[in-house]
DNA sequence: AATTCCGGAGAACAGTTGTTAACTGCATGG
DNA sequence: CCATGCAGTTAACAACTGTTCTCCGGAATT
């Protein structure tokens, strides 16, 4: 479907690709609302003009951002969510998952921790969406689990709505603890971890 | 012993309030990191260097609305932990607190929640501290319940620190659904509860 | 081979920013 | 009552911002 793109559109994601990249480091010491169209060229090292054949805005950049921060992680969550095993297991195994994703990929964390609450508003809408649909998808591979056969539609995406949230509040924890030593890591896996745990132990106890 | 201040120290302190109110005003639709000090001082209707009377930087400013935003909330809190009655008749009360609250100071909420991870490094230790604090006397307040009899004072702090996160996670759902209608924050309200029930149901399970 | 398309460069625009310095007027303490 | 202190003003600074218009060179199309 998709014949190897001619050199000139090759270039031009290339540039744009060096404009994210360059965006996402600079936005580690600021918000995207404060992130100027000229610092992001000058980083890249092309005219301020050159901007405007890829964005409209810096907020549109912003909502590119997001997309690559989150698109590529349902297929992730899912399988982790779905994948057979003892409860307390799979709880272990998402924080490590967390833990290493974190580790690998700090500056898109933390861009989400900051603009899903952040000044620029289609950037909140585009990070509230995308977590909408994760929420979503957790629900449904819970809905397959026979655990939740006497559960309602809306106590499921109640839950999954809960595991989401701690995802990144666990997430947001190890971003803080990333520049600390390997004992407070290990700390805040392990609080991560036995939080999860107290909610699946309310989850276990919810009917009846 | 505080006997009334001079006609000079009270147009001082008026003139800081009014930055205060302005910048906060300010803050609904960007960050922190992109006020400019004499976008506040124009709101106000002062001269730019009139800030620095009174603030060294944006970021001094924003230290200072932390401590308004949350410095007088600790009673409150403690009030509603510590005071008697069965655990969902609490859980309900905390969240019909946590919507008045909303209610009464929106944009004091959408701070918090907007630079608790924002990019200014100053305000971002500030507001962890105050939330830390909470945790703390969160977790003495659980202590002193018989309920509490076995646990360690990790797992209280544990539980604490999840009470407070989800405190926040309730005040930002909140926030987002004023501008809706009444069923629209009815509903948020219920899954605030039902995902604290949830919380509980799994702490009087934890131990065993 | 000729023509169109288009990513990027360059220069210029009016506005904005933080910060400095030297000032004014009035409440305060002796 | 007079001298000091200090909140707020005015003016000026170099540096920066987003945006428009015009242009260039090379890939893409015919």
């Amino acid at each position: 479907m998709s014949h190897t793109l001619g050199i000139r559109q090759a270039q031009k994601q290339k540039t744009r690709q060096a404009l994210l990249d360059a965006a996402l480091g600079l936005l580690e010491e600021q918000s995207l609302s404060s992130l100027g169209l000229r610092e992001v060229t000058r980083a890249v090292g092309v005219a301020p003009t050159a901007f405007y054949r890829h964005f409209r805005s810096t907020a549109d950049l912003g909502v590119a951002l997001v997309e690559e921060a989150l698109g590529s992680l349902h297929p992730m969550i899912e399988d982790t969510v779905s994948t057979a095993g003892d409860s307390d297991e799979r709880i272990v195994r998402a924080v490590e998952l967390i833990a290493r994703h974190v580790g690998t990929h700090p500056a898109h964390v933390r861009f989400i921790a900051r603009e899903r609450h952040g000044g620029v508003q289609p950037v909140r809408d585009a990070i509230r969406e995308q977590l909408a649909r994760f929420a979503e998808e957790v629900g449904h591979a819970l809905s397959e689990h026979p655990e939740y056969a006497g559960w309602s539609e809306d106590d499921l995406l109640m839950l999954a709505g809960l595991y989401v949230d701690h995802m990144l509040m666990a997430a947001s924890a190890f971003l803080e603890a990333l520049d600390g030593s390997e004992a407070e890591r290990e700390r805040v896996a392990r609080m991560a971890s036995r939080q999860m745990r107290l909610i699946s132990i309310g989850r276990r106890h919810w009917l009846g």
